[in-house]
DNA sequence: CGCCAGGGGAGCT
DNA sequence: AGCTCCCCTGGC
């Protein structure tokens, strides 16, 4: 066990936030998160976060990937008083994070979500875990499976995937997971790259459009200028920027003020 | 059964 | 940059 007494954190709104989609809530106010191979039981009263690892896991680990180290208070500190709808969604987005997740998995999962629901995004992400993902076992006891890497995909026919629900996204998958293998497309270059030349390089997969490279530029490698515009967000533009988001303004974190927004448009308005 | 939307993308002009 | 057409599933 391993216990921080953390500020703009909320495990509930993260789960919540629509961008990992191995993070369900067990029973209520406990939550599991399955990241790469590795798993995850947390809880959360108030400020207190109880991590259910020792102390240099987190350290090795769950510190990066929940992005304890950057300060969420100092940003939320930038939004601009006197815009009414980001004061609004800060209010209720106040503990959503960027979560450093692994970038091959984002890939598939982002390109899973295209004209996709949640509900189902997250059936699809289950369904080939079970289906090619290792088998493994949690220091509690827990079995769960593990992300599919690239080599286990690699090996099948291009509509297999339909099998797990894809739909026609299941060549994007397949076709991406044989161009990782084969290592005609290099994750780690990709992971060292920045902001705008990752997004080019993702740009050239099969299946990766603007908007699912701001996803996994945004979730992947932490560029948090990435601005991922999907049809939520841009009615959110039409309606409260007309005159165009204050770019200028959030340089540099505009991907969190996404999420933000995000959240807010899923959970908080309530319309 | 048909229609349509769900966190877009490919292919062309 | 803008446009058309398209992919598959689930809900109504």
């Amino acid at each position: 066990m391993t216990e921080k007494i953390l500020e703009n954190f909320s495990i509930a709104q993260i789960c919540e936030s629509g961008q990992c989609f191995r993070m369900e809530e067990m029973q209520d106010g406990r939550y599991r998160v399955i990241a790469g191979n590795r798993y995850l039981e947390l809880e959360q009263q108030g400020k207190v976060v109880r991590f259910d690892c020792s102390e240099v896991e987190y350290q090795n680990f769950w510190r990066h990937y929940f992005d304890i180290e950057t300060d969420y208070g100092a940003i939320a500190a930038q939004i601009n008083p006197n815009d009414r709808y980001l004061t609004a969604a800060i209010q209720t987005a106040w503990g959503v994070r960027i979560l450093n997740q692994d970038l091959w998995e984002m890939i598939v999962t982002f390109l899973i979500s295209q004209q996709n629901n949640i509900v189902r995004i997250r059936r699809c992400i289950k369904n080939i875990c079970e289906a090619y993902g290792e088998t493994k076992t949690a220091s509690n006891g827990v079995s769960y499976y593990a992300f599919p890497t690239p080599e286990a995909l690699a090996g099948l026919e291009e509509d297999d995937l339909m099998a797990c629900n894809l739909g026609y996204r299941s060549k994007y998958v397949v076709r991406t997971a044989k161009a990782v293998a084969s290592g005609e497309v290099d994750l780690e270059w990709i992971g060292s790259l920045n902001y705008q030349k990752a997004r080019t390089e993702l740009l050239k997969l099969f299946g990766v459009g603007e908007k699912v490279a701001d996803c996994i530029c945004l979730f992947a490698l932490h560029h948090l200028d990435a601005f991922p515009v999907d049809t939520h967000i841009r009615q959110v533009l039409e309606q409260h920027y007309k005159r165009g988001f204050p770019n200028r303004r959030y340089k540099g974190i505009r991907g969190i003020m996404q999420q933000y927004i995000f959240y807010y448009e899923l959970h908080g308005s309530e319309k």
